[in-house]
DNA sequence: TGTTGACCTTACAGTTACCGAAGGGTTTAT
DNA sequence: ATAAACCCTTCGGTAACTGTAAGGTCAACA
C-alpha cells in the first residue's frame, strides 16, 4: 500500500506518516523499482494506533512507549495504565494553570469600560509597578 | 541600565530580552565604547509589561499589539479588551478539549485492570478497528 | 505516443518562544 | 595582575509537524 492511502486508513496527513518513519516509529518497506513506500497491514495498524494515541494527547515519545507495549505480548497492563495516570495528572496540572488565567483575564476585562475612550485598566495592571501586585495577578516573574 | 539589571527588574531572562530585541520588540540604545545594550527606565517598563502580558497567556505577536496599544495614548479601551475576550475564549476552547481528554483518559484507566497481565483495553482502544468506535472516544482523526 | 494529472520522492526552511553552549571581550574587585 | 562576574555574537536544539521547491513515477486518455 502507498503512502497516501495508508495515511487515509490511519487518519494522518502524509507529512506526518513519513515524519514518524524518520523518528523510527513505523517504518515500511520499499517496492523494488521505485522509491514508493509500501505499508502492510501491520503498519497501517500502528500508524492508526499512534493516531489515537497522540489524539488523547500523549507526546510522540510516549506513543514510542505505548506502541511499544501494544507490540509486547508479555507486557504488564500495569505499565500501560501508569502512562494513562500521568497524562491524567499532567491534564490536571494544566486545566488549573487555565482556569487561573482565565480568572485572571475575566478579572481584567470586567475592570475595563471598553469604550472609545483610552483609559484602560488592562494595559494599566500589565504595566504596574512590581510592587503593586493586583488581586488577580495570579502569576508571578520567574526570578531564579 | 546593563542586561542584567533590566532582566532582573522586568522578571525576564536575559536571553528572553535578547530575544525580543531581536524580534524587534524592546531595542534599548548602546553605549558608545563597548557593545554593551543600555537599558533606559521606559524600556525596563515595557519588558516588565511584556512579562506581564506573557504570564497571562498571550503570544508574543498580541504582546507585540498590546504594547503597541499601552504606548498609544489615542488608544481605544475597546481594542485592548477585545485582545482580552478573544484571549479569554481561546482559553476556554482549552479547557474544554482537555476535559474531553481528561474523562477519555479516565474512562480507559477505569478499564484496565492494571494488573501483571497482559491484557489491557487501553491498547485495545488505541488499535480499535475505524468502525468499532469507544464511546468515550472523543477525538476523531483529521481526514481532510 | 504524448501528455495531463495524481501520486510519489528528497531536502530544506519555517513555526513558538525561547535555552544552552561555544568562544570571546569588558568591568570590577581584590 | 588576575579572577569573578558581567557582557557580546553565533549556532544548534527544542515538539511535532507543515510548507515549499524541484523533481521522478504511474495510469489513463487523445
Amino acid at each position: 500500500m502507498n503512502i497516501g492511502q495508508a495515511a487515509f486508513e490511519s487518519g494522518l496527513a502524509t507529512k506526518t506518516v513519513r515524519y514518524y518513519e524518520e523518528i523510527g516509529l513505523v517504518i515500511p518497506a520499499r517496492y523494488s523499482g521505485n522509491d514508493y513506500r509500501n505499508y502492510s497491514a501491520t503498519n497501517v495498524d500502528h500508524l492508526r494506533f499512534l493516531q489515537r494515541a497522540r489524539a488523547v494527547g500523549f507526546g510522540l515519545e510516549v506513543c514510542r512507549e505505548l506502541l511499544a507495549l501494544y507490540c509486547d505480548p508479555q507486557r504488564r497492563s500495569i505499565e500501560v495504565k501508569a502512562l494513562v495516570l500521568d497524562k491524567i495528572q499532567q491534564i490536571e496540572t494544566q486545566l488549573h494553570t487555565l482556569i487561573a488565567l482565565k480568572s485572571t483575564l475575566v478579572g481584567m476585562a470586567n475592570k475595563c469600560a471598553g469604550d472609545e475612550s483610552a483609559d484602560c485598566s488592562i494595559v494599566e495592571t500589565f504595566a504596574a509597578p512590581m510592587k503593586s501586585i493586583m488581586p488577580f495577578m495570579l502569576v508571578e516573574p520567574n526570578h531564579e
